[in-house]
DNA sequence: CACCGAACCGAAAATATCTTTCATTCGTGA
DNA sequence: TCACGAATGAAAGATATTTTCGGTTCGGTG
């Protein structure tokens, strides 16, 4: 029947648009169409029936429908009523957004400016996508995991590499992969407790696909960290935890926000596994902070 | 008799409680029950139908309608858009505050709230105090640099990679050095005109500054990224950029906010190149984006 | 105390709105 | 170019809302 009020509610102002972000690649033009008229006008749009949604956008009331599902909505009449909230939220609390992309002559301020706030945004979006169930089952899986690979080519490799460098710091056995013939080789030896994560913004990185795949197959739990949570990789995902897709500038690559929500999601992975092994985490933190201690002359001051 | 919360503190919910009790004495008794729900539980009564409000009071759908246009709606449904936007608001008026350090029992969609938080925190202190001057001659030697090494070690090394990986795509010759004998060994090499930039959050990592010195020595233009402007590294460095320094907690370590400050600084660097090298740079961009497209599978969709 | 009238109320019909189905169209890759 | 599958909208079907209308209650009145 109709959604649980507090699912409707509870999420922070912003977050639809930031849903229709994340989503907008797997969606059809004329859903595109939808959810672009519903992001830019939740007021209007709240005052409209499904009919006159469709004709506004030029489409049919099944797409309409269809598009309220794809946002997570029961159906219109949901999706109808979180709008009349958003646009209440709004309303009252006026956002004092920066909206221009960076261009080439901007001054060097305004870069800094922009992108510090462009990396907020992005932060602000994926804490509110996060799915904390599967994120709370990824920690479990992790914190009981007899070893733990991590696959990531490119940008996402460094986030692998993150990742593996924490998780080794409180005692876990972690691998990062980017090698793809080394990471199915070492894939096939995984078992059921283990963990492999494959994290590739686009979803669609064969070489990251290949290795998750094989370790899938022999019973290890899968995780994928993923821009799009409809890719093929999520195929071969027990669990999938979904990044924020922001729109990406000529001068602002996908690449750059992609990395800030994966960074922030495997650094909750981290904490959450912290806190679940914090008998063993908490000493063996403190030990390697130790360890490096000597390699640091003592500081001048 | 006590006042109604909501009229005292003039919240924008109060409206529909004193159009309530103003309209009260004109109502009938089943009139009433229905308007007393709704001005109690203005978010629960939007999650019901006509039939469900109806049900929930003991009276009948007509009884509700009359209620809603009594209340100055044309309908039900306009009443219960209302409703939603007023528990919306209700819900965005409580402070968000995150004010307390991430704890051992936190449960994790706190964990996810908390980091979110911090790491924006880190962000906007990051471009608060960011010398854009000192930025500015880095991009500028950057732009004009015949090569640019990059040393980090750790989580500072990723950085490193992080800033090569984007230097390399709009066409610059940068290498990232996490080996402090290859770091050396390279930086002999540099000369005038060249670049060398050390990453690392303490401004104390012996394995970071000897190789910046070498460039340093060597002639070449060196940029230090480090929290701490007063650190060791910055006797050899031409140019410091200052990355934000946050209070670390057990759980979470001060690698993560000096992870998320580095990059910001290193994106900022990117960006300000990417916009003095644009004739060459917006076409390396679209070769690299054209060359890794083959790798993806083509989408689901 | 019985009767009357008016307002009140809810069941059910009428309407509007939303959802689903299905045939058609469109785009894509072989 | 053809064939296939995905995408789309028209229309049927289901649900929700509004209206209608007759029964009921209540207060007053003869």
């Amino acid at each position: 029947m109709t959604q649980d009020v507090k699912e409707i509610f509870g999420s922070p102002g912003g977050s639809l648009a930031a849903k229709v972000r994340t989503l907008a690649p797997s969606m059809t033009r004329s859903m595109q169409r939808v959810a672009e008229a519903v992001a830019n006008d939740p007021a209007g749009c709240a005052a409209l029936t499904v009919t006159g949604l469709a004709e506004l956008t030029g489409t049919s009331e099944a797409t309409v429908v269809r598009t309220a599902r794809l946002l997570g909505y029961p159906g219109y009449r949901d999706l109808r009523l979180a709008l009349a909230g958003l646009a209440a939220q709004q309303q009252s609390g006026r956002a004092p957004s920066i909206t221009t992309d960076i261009a080439v002559d901007d001054p060097i301020a305004d870069v800094v400016a922009k992108l510090a706030y462009e990396e907020q945004q992005t932060l602000a979006d994926t804490a509110a996508g996060l799915d904390t169930v599967q994120l709370g089952s990824a920690v479990a899986a992790l914190a009981a995991a007899r070893r733990t690979d991590v696959y990531g080519i490119g940008a996402s490799g460094l986030v692998a590499q993150d990742l593996t460098q924490k998780l080794l710091r409180i005692g876990l056995i972690a691998h990062a992969h980017s090698d793809p013939h080394l990471a199915v080789t070492n894939a096939v030896q995984l078992r059921s407790g283990d963990v492999a994560i494959a994290i590739t913004h686009s979803g669609s990185t064969g070489d990251v696909i290949e290795p998750l795949r094989a370790a899938f197959e022999h019973g290890a739990t899968t995780v994928a960290i993923t821009g799009r949570p409809d890719s093929p990789v999520t195929q071969y995902a027990d669990l999938v935890l979904t990044t924020s897709t922001s729109r990406e500038t000529e001068l602002r690559p996908a690449a750059m926000s992609s990395r800030t929500s994966q960074l922030l999601v495997v650094d909750c992975l981290f904490v959450g596994v912290a806190q679940r092994t914090y008998e063993t985490a908490a000493p063996a933190l403190a030990a390697s902070y130790e360890a490096l201690a000597h390699r640091h002359r003592s500081t001048s001051r």
